[in-house]
DNA sequence: AATACGGGGGG
DNA sequence: CCCCCAGTATT
């Protein structure tokens, strides 16, 4: 059987890719609140929940509310959980709330309310996964773990792998590689998991690369083969009638009206204008609702109304 | 490995 | 109107 791959080429020069990298941080970085040295582990984990699947546009304005509300894990663990959903507003995904308030919950039963740097206990909380608990590791406590995000993905696909867009998920390759191309020092691995993951956010786009600004052009291997467009063209989610869509209008509309009787959800939610012209039949209402109170996003109270959960 | 799971802003 | 965004949990 053939020897395989090196994870890393012998033709990617790695103290350049980091001197590179960095030395664009060092002037480019954008100045997220989360990062500011005052701010507390608590923070730093309530931006990557937040975070999770949403642009930091829209993540900034409800991370300032939140932290100013629930300024310590303690804090959120208590709040009324209807609350807590009310102020996820539209982040979409609206569970990682619930799994956000379990997570607090959990921070205080078994950390004494303090958020745990140690990313195996990080990786037990609801919510986070390998990615949030190496994040907050890295970003909230300077634990050189390794932070693959998509956009460290697609940094080291293009400039180590050549290739356009990394794959649907991470592979065990593709997080060795990553490992690999670490810096050793400590201080400087955390500013590299920052710096990679900026420049996939600002510079090294999915769409539309910004090639020109790049640190990395000169020796970028996607761009030496001549910036090939990627091979699979990927089908976008299906949104406009699935479950999703009607999820999220009548959470919408318990959201607006605090309280909807479960046989006029429809007439409700047409009535927002939350599905468009899409018109759910009386089965899908019936599942989405059902699947909404069953995920503890909604409660049924004593009338025959929906509800945030108490 | 594949899917379910929100929502919105930009090309 | 399509595509993508600091992913996670489940099957």
């Amino acid at each position: 059987m053939p020897a395989p791959a090196p994870l890393v080429p012998p033709t990617v020069d790695v103290p350049h890719l980091h001197d590179a990298v960095l030395g664009w941080f060092a002037v480019h970085a954008r100045d997220l609140p989360w990062r500011s040295p005052d701010c507390s582990p608590w923070g730093v984990l309530v931006s990557e929940i937040m975070l999770q699947q949403t642009p930091v546009v829209r993540v900034l304005p409800r991370w300032r509310e939140w932290l100013e509300r629930w300024p310590t894990p303690a804090d959120l663990a208590v709040a009324p959980t209807a609350d807590v959903l009310t102020a996820w507003d539209r982040l979409g995904y609206p569970r990682r709330a619930l799994r956000l308030q379990e997570a607090a919950r959990a921070v205080v039963e078994r950390h004494d309310g303090r958020v745990p740097a140690d990313p195996a206990a990080l990786r037990a909380l609801p919510g986070i996964g390998e990615y949030t608990a190496a994040a907050v590791a890295s970003f909230a406590f300077g634990i050189p773990e390794t932070v693959v995000d998509t956009n460290v993905r697609r940094v080291i696909a293009r400039a180590v792998a050549g290739e356009a867009l990394p794959g649907r998920s991470l592979t065990r390759a593709e997080m060795r590689r990553a490992q690999a191309l670490m810096p050793e020092d400590p201080v400087r691995a955390n500013a590299w998991n920052a710096a990679v993951m900026e420049l996939g956010a600002l510079v090294c786009t999915a769409r539309s690369p910004a090639c020109d600004r790049c640190p990395l052009a000169e020796t970028c291997a996607w761009v030496a083969a001549g910036s090939p467009p990627p091979a699979e063209v990927s089908r976008g989610q299906a949104w406009a009638g699935t479950d999703r869509q009607v999820r999220g209008a009548v959470m919408a509309a318990v959201r607006e009206h605090g309280r909807v009787a479960e046989a006029e959800v429809p007439a409700v939610v047409v009535a927002g204008g939350w599905l468009g012209s899409h018109r759910p039949e009386d089965a899908q209402w019936a599942r989405c609702v059902a699947g909404l109170v069953s995920d503890g996003l909604l409660a049924r109270d004593a009338d025959g109304g929906l509800t945030f959960p108490a």
